[in-house]
DNA sequence: GCCGGTGATGTCATCAGGTGACATCACCCT
DNA sequence: AGGGTGATGTCACCTGATGACATCACCGGC
């Protein structure tokens, strides 16, 4: 398209995690990443909306992944057997490469600010599906209830996935996770 | 201690409120807060970490409050009746003034960085009532699971609360959500 | 009653994140 | 060949945030 080496956003996006990486997020400085990819920071701004969202750049697609898999769900699932579908469909994308997941998350935990963008992501999608489980008839609180539930259980299970010292797959995780969740609320 | 006019803080939180309501977070400048208090900007930053956190300043206290009513839980409570007996603590204090929640609300609920702050100081709270839970001998991932859940029980909760036409008391509305969590868990 | 310590504040300088406006240049299409 | 297009560079600027240092009222001891 234009007259510089095409790329520009992978590059950056590849330049940053590095760099946060090796230095930490607030030590890295938006012009150090845009240096690594060579362009200027202006042009970093022209592809992430600031120096966090180019970790979470994928998020949006994740959420019609997982808005996709609930509307699949049949008519007939529960509330939150619709969610454990998307939650499902998500693992399936984010559950493939546990090294990536595992450095990423490693930046993303060593900074407050990271933490935050994270989990704005998290209930962003949650809101999502909750809207989609009302389009079902599903009860307004019911709706909310069963969605923040079911990050809840992702959350966690995500975390025990990427500290497991073997290899589960994701989904099985969470499928465990979610059993135990209902063996919590089934004992009190 | 000064030869100001004392109680910068509660003026400055007062008036970053204010304004936060007119005129909305990003097109409110901390030099405007600063100005409305009666003080220098620089001295807002050594009340304030930063401008979203004059509203979420209340958090540590309620953190311990949540600490303190988990712990005194009986020891043959289950997790999650541990963790309700925290929410119920933490409603009975931020469930007193609907009227300022909801104003307060309205702030956060416009702003998306203001959003992410609040979800990390519902986050943070999780982690270290799970850290509580986890001393009580509970297993590690149940410990977690049982918090965050009471966290996505306590968001919804408060929601309904502050939007419902009528003034319930919030810890009813916190019991209620708990309980259809435990029919949404079961149905499936 | 004076006198130095203390703590909150003011003042100044500076940096980093982020944005708007405008120029530039390669590529594509006609 | 020439104009349109889109990504980038360049420049100016604002705002959030922080460090260093000065200042001044209050307090306790002498």
């Amino acid at each position: 398209m234009g007259r510089w080496e095409p790329g520009a956003s992978s590059r950056l996006r590849e330049a940053a995690l590095a760099l946060y990486l090796e230095r930490g997020f607030e030590q890295t400085m938006v012009a150090d990443i845009a240096e690594r990819a060579g362009v200027t920071a202006r042009t970093f701004f022209r592809h992430f909306a600031d120096k966090r969202e180019v970790l979470f750049d994928g998020a949006s697609e994740l959420e019609e992944l997982s808005v996709a898999a609930l509307d699949a769900a049949p008519a007939t699932a529960s509330a939150l057997d619709a969610v454990a579908a998307a939650l499902d469909a998500v693992a399936g994308m984010v559950g493939g490469d546990r090294e990536f997941a595992r450095t990423r998350q490693t930046v993303i935990m060593a900074n407050a600010d990271l933490r935050e963008r994270e989990l704005i992501k998290l209930a962003s999608m949650s809101a999502v599906l909750a809207d989609r489980l009302r389009r079902r008839g599903i009860d307004d609180a019911e709706a909310s209830l069963a969605t923040e539930t079911g990050v809840a259980v992702f959350r966690v299970a995500y975390e025990r996935w990427i500290n497991a010292t073997e290899d589960h797959d994701l989904r099985d995780v969470i499928r465990e996770t979610l059993a135990r969740l209902r063996a919590l609320t089934a004992a009190g």
